[in-house]
RNA sequence: GCGGGUGUAACUCAAUGGUAGAGUACCUGCCUUCCAAGCAGGCAACGUGGGUUCGAUUCCCAUCACCCGCUCCA
């Protein structure tokens, strides 16, 4: 399966479209279409629904996209996200200005500086020794390696701007190749009331999960809540991404769902693990089950400075695994950020054992976007009916755009007014379509690409007994029906009782 | 952001320095009793902006979007 197929297919169908395309489109955004809404639509509700309304130990929330831009501050997104970038204009690569450091060599005929890339100035120490090797070899150093002075060592954004030009880049063979440093501020600024000047400057929120912090109080003071809990939020982000790519994968608006959950430091390993579990066999349960999907824990020197562990639930996409989730254990970090910079105090306290503390919390943090994608990517298939290859969408009935199409045979003989009839009984429950247009087989295969689960058909037998034809979309099995269970027979498909 | 590729109808493709054809899809009929049948008719396109030219969808430049690689990341 290849990514051209899918995006063709989500275009001639109706999932997903480039956003604002008769103009050309934006990089980076897409917009949902008439099947794509639903689907969507109903794998943020099957989300919602097992994690907040099902559960007695979560609730939720639904915060504002513009905060007071302290909050970002006191995440760490001002400053973390603002990351400057590099350019080697002799071998096209692009570094990290922070992460690349510079070693100094002070040479009687001026100074030598070698830049080596490394996510710490221990790692490009160690790769320091090699790269000089490289210089060597093709007569890049003045004098021997062995004969260099012990370096002094800065990063390239601590380097004075007129040093630049003598900096040799990690892979350049001469000195004066790398650009200067440019920020690429991955919030989206906006300014709020009439005056557009530094005061009234504020972002679009690079994710939704502050907002859940800035709210742990209210929702503590007033939702009748108690450790341990969780609040969940489902929203659209936004992050001007340098590289929007692979289809809605990366895009620069994008839609969270994300839950907080807060417990005791005592019990946070415990629930780390069990939410590292809960949402892997989410996945699992609506239909991930090629063996496409992957539990990833990240390596200690992976992980977030504030971080005791995180998980990465992975998908493997027609164009690389990526994640689809991450399940952080996050510590005390996010509230005691808040506390120190709003002054308020964010600490809990428990009725039963009498005791004041910073709750820890787990974040499973998931992309509605991807999760569609890759719901999306799991269900194509092409598959052989009747000795001709047809193209299918596999979805999970609870996810399907569409539950049943209700077909009548023929367009005579009283058919289209039971199928009508039938259908309008449905309609009240379900998305449902109607169809009694040409030959019976192309309207199984249109509503095949469009992933619809069921097709009930109006046939002859209808009229003599009162039962319809039930058709599998992925096997093509059919069974009958009585007329008048056909609404609880979709409900028993579509919401099975071992889902919950 | 860099390098490479692509851009013609809703989709997949074709042809052409003198304004474009097909298949599928879609719409309207007819016909059809279970897996993309048939007949008749219909709708529908040169990504955008410049330049060269008598004339550009075609050649050139720029731009935008998408795909691949690098980079980055939920």
């Amino acid at each position: 399966m290849d990514m051209e197929k899918l995006v063709s297919l989500c275009k001639r169908r109706g999932f997903i479209f480039p956003s604002s395309e008769i103009y050309g489109g934006l990089n980076g955004f897409w917009d949902y279409g008439p099947l794509g809404v639903e689907l969507k639509r109903n794998i943020k509700e099957a989300w919602w629904q097992d994690n907040v309304r099902s559960r007695d130990d979560m609730v939720g929330l639904d915060c504002s996209i513009i905060m007071n831009p302290k909050v970002w501050e006191a995440s760490g997104h001002v400053g973390g996200f603002s990351d400057p970038m590099v350019d080697c204009r002799e071998t096209k690569d692009r570094y990290r200005a922070d992460q690349l450091y510079v070693f100094k060599f002070e040479l009687p005929a001026g100074p030598l500086m070698v830049a080596v890339a490394g996510g710490t100035a221990q790692d490009a120490k160690d790769s320091l020794d090699e790269r000089l090797s490289k210089l060597g070899n093709k007569n890049a150093l003045p004098i021997k390696k062995k004969d260099l002075p012990t370096p002094s060592v800065i990063t390239y954004t601590e380097l004075p701007e007129v040093d630049r030009i003598l900096v040799i880049g990690p892979t350049a063979t001469s000195a004066g190749s790398l650009t200067e440093p440019r920020q690429f501020n991955l919030m989206f600024s906006t300014n709020v009331g009439a005056l557009a000047d530094a005061s009234s400057k504020a972002y679009l929120r690079p994710e939704t999960a502050q907002g859940i912090f800035a709210n742990f109080k209210n929702v503590c003071d007033t939702g009748r809540v108690k450790l341990p809990f969780g609040i969940a939020q489902i929203g659209k982000s936004f992050r001007n991404e340098i590289t929007p790519r692979n289809f809605i994968f990366r895009s620069r608006e994008f839609e969270q769902m994300e839950i907080e959950f807060f417990c005791h430091p005592s019990e946070a390993a415990q629930w780390y693990a069990y939410w590292r579990k809960a949402r892997f066999d989410w996945y699992v349960r609506h239909g991930l089950q090629s063996g496409r999907l992957r539990l990833r824990d990240h390596d200690p020197d992976e992980l977030a400075f504030y971080s005791t562990a995180t998980a990465d639930i992975e998908y493997e996409f027609p164009f690389g695994t990526s994640e689809l989730e991450g399940i952080a254990h996050r510590g005390d970090y996010d509230l005691s950020q808040h506390t120190k910079f709003s002054g308020k105090d964010l600490s809990y306290f428990d009725e039963e054992k009498k005791e004041r503390y910073l709750p820890h919390v787990i974040e499973p943090s998931a992309g509605a976007d991807r999760a569609t994608l890759a719901f999306l990517c799991e269900a194509y298939q092409e598959d052989e009916m009747g000795g001709e290859t047809r193209t299918v969408l596999k979805f999970h009935p609870r996810l399907a755009p569409i539950k049943a199409a209700v077909f009548p045979l023929v367009k005579k003989d009283g058919m289209p007014e039971k199928g009508e009839k039938i259908y309008r009984d449905l309609k009240r429950h379900f998305n449902v379509f109607f169809d009694e247009k040409g030959a019976i087989g192309r309207r199984y295969r249109r509503q095949d690409e469009a992933g619809t689960p069921l097709g009930i058909t109006i046939d002859g037998q209808t009229l003599e007994d009162d039962t319809v034809t039930f058709r599998d979309r992925d096997t093509g099995r059919q069974w009958r029906v009585p007329s008048a269970g056909v609404v609880q027979a979709v409900r028993d498909l579509v919401e099975p009782s071992t889902d919950a």
